[in-house]
DNA sequence: CAATTTACCTGGGTGC
DNA sequence: TGCACCCAGGTAAATT
C-alpha cells in the first residue's frame, strides 16, 4: 500500500516526465474512485503545461498553467469548501492543480502515448512524449481537480486539515506534545489520524513506535516531550529509510511491464505476528487498533 | 463542541 | 473450483 515512501518515490519518478511539459489530452475510464473523477477533466486539462508536480501527504499534486503564463495565477476568490466533483468550475484553460491520492492499490506509471489500456487502468495524462497512466484496482484512490480560481491548493478540503510534513524542518517532538495533549487516543492512532503529522500509515506507525519502544497503546497525552522527541526522530528515519530504498525503483515507473517496482524495509514488527522480536527475541504480538492491525514487541515497547 | 469511534468504499489474496 | 471473509487508507457520519 503506498504511505508516504511510496508516493514520494512516485513523485520523483514521474516529475521529470511532467514537468515543463503541455498535456495534450487526458483520458478517464472509469469515473467511479474514492470520489468521481469530474467528468470533464480531460476538457479541463488540454492544453495546460504541467509546472510542477508536488506532494502534501499521500496527495500527489500537480500543478497546471496555461502555457503562456503572462501575469501568473491571478485568482478570484471562490468558497472551495466542496470536494470538486461537479463541472461547473471547470473552465477550459484555466490554472489549477490534479489531485491524485493513489488509495491502497494505486500506482502511477510512464508509458509510450498510444499504449493500449489494460484493466483497472482508469485514468491518463498524456503529454507529446509520454503517457502517465492510473492503475488501481480498489479504485480507493482520487483524481480531482482544483481550479486556481478556488484559492492555493492547500485551501482544498482535503488538504485543509492536515497535518504537519514529517520530512520537514516544521516537524519535531514539540508538534507532537502539543497537539496530543488532552488527547486520550492511543498513540498509534493518533499518527494515523493525519492531523498532527501526516503520511505515517499503518506500517510505518508500526515501525516507529518499535524503533522509539512506544507501547501503541498508550495514551497520546501522556506522553513526554523526551520520548517525543525519539519518536520523532524515527518517524522521520523510517520514512526517510523507505524512500532511500525506493530510489533504487525510480527506473520502474517508465517501464512498460509489470508494475511498479514498491519497495519494502526489513521491518521489525509489521506483518511479523509470533515470530521472534529482532532486538529481545520475544513473541511479536498484533493488535486491533481502530479496525487496524498493530504489531509490537511487548517486552521492548513499554 | 471536540474527541473518538464506526462505517464505508473495493477486489486481490487466503483459507476452507 | 467456489466462496465467505479479511484487509487496507482515509474521509464522512455517528456517537460519546
Amino acid at each position: 500500500m503506498p504511505e508516504l515512501p511510496e508516493v514520494e518515490v512516485t513523485r520523483r519518478g514521474i516529475a521529470p516526465h511532467l514537468e515543463g511539459h503541455i498535456i495534450t489530452s487526458a483520458a478517464v475510464r472509469h469515473r467511479g474512485m474514492r470520489w468521481p473523477i469530474p467528468a470533464n477533466l480531460p476538457r479541463t486539462l488540454a492544453g495546460l503545461t504541467v509546472s510542477k508536480v508536488g506532494r502534501r501527504g499521500k496527495y500527489l499534486l500537480i500543478e497546471c498553467l496555461p502555457p503562456v503564463a503572462v501575469g501568473a495565477a491571478t485568482r478570484t476568490r471562490g468558497t472551495a469548501k466542496s470536494i470538486g466533483t461537479g463541472n461547473s468550475n471547470n473552465a477550459r484553460g484555466q490554472p489549477g492543480w490534479l489531485i491524485l491520492h493513489l488509495g491502497m492499490s494505486g500506482s502511477l506509471r510512464v508509458l509510450p502515448p498510444g499504449t493500449a489500456p489494460k484493466k483497472h487502468e482508469h485514468f491518463d495524462l498524456v503529454t507529446p512524449s509520454t503517457l502517465l497512466r492510473l492503475h488501481d484496482p480498489r479504485r480507493f484512490g482520487a483524481v480531482l481537480w482544483h481550479p486556481a480560481s478556488a484559492g492555493p491548493v492547500a485551501e482544498h478540503a482535503l488538504l485543509a486539515g492536515l497535518g504537519v510534513e514529517p520530512l520537514t524542518s516544521a516537524f519535531h517532538a514539540g508538534v507532537l506534545h502539543q497537539a496530543t495533549r488532552g488527547r486520550k487516543a492511543a498513540i498509534k492512532q493518533a499518527l494515523l489520524a493525519g492531523d498532527i503529522v501526516v503520511g505515517v500509515g499503518n506500517i510505518y506507525a508500526s515501525e516507529a513506535l518499535f524503533r522509539a519502544r512506544i507501547n501503541p497503546k498508550t495514551a497520546a497525552g501522556r506522553i513526554s516531550l523526551a520520548r517525543y522527541a525519539k519518536l520523532a526522530a524515527e518517524i522521520r528515519a523510517v520514512l526517510t529509510e523507505a524512500i532511500n530504498k525506493g530510489g533504487s525503483t525510480l527506473k520502474d515507473f517508465s517501464r512498460s511491464d509489470g508494475e511498479p517496482g514498491y519497495f519494502q524495509l526489513d521491518y521489525f514488527v509489521y506483518g511479523r505476528t509470533g515470530l521472534p522480536c529482532k532486538v529481545c527475541a520475544a513473541p511479536i504480538r498484533i493488535l486491533r487498533q481502530g479496525q487496524r492491525s498493530t504489531f509490537y514487541c511487548p517486552q521492548c515497547q513499554t
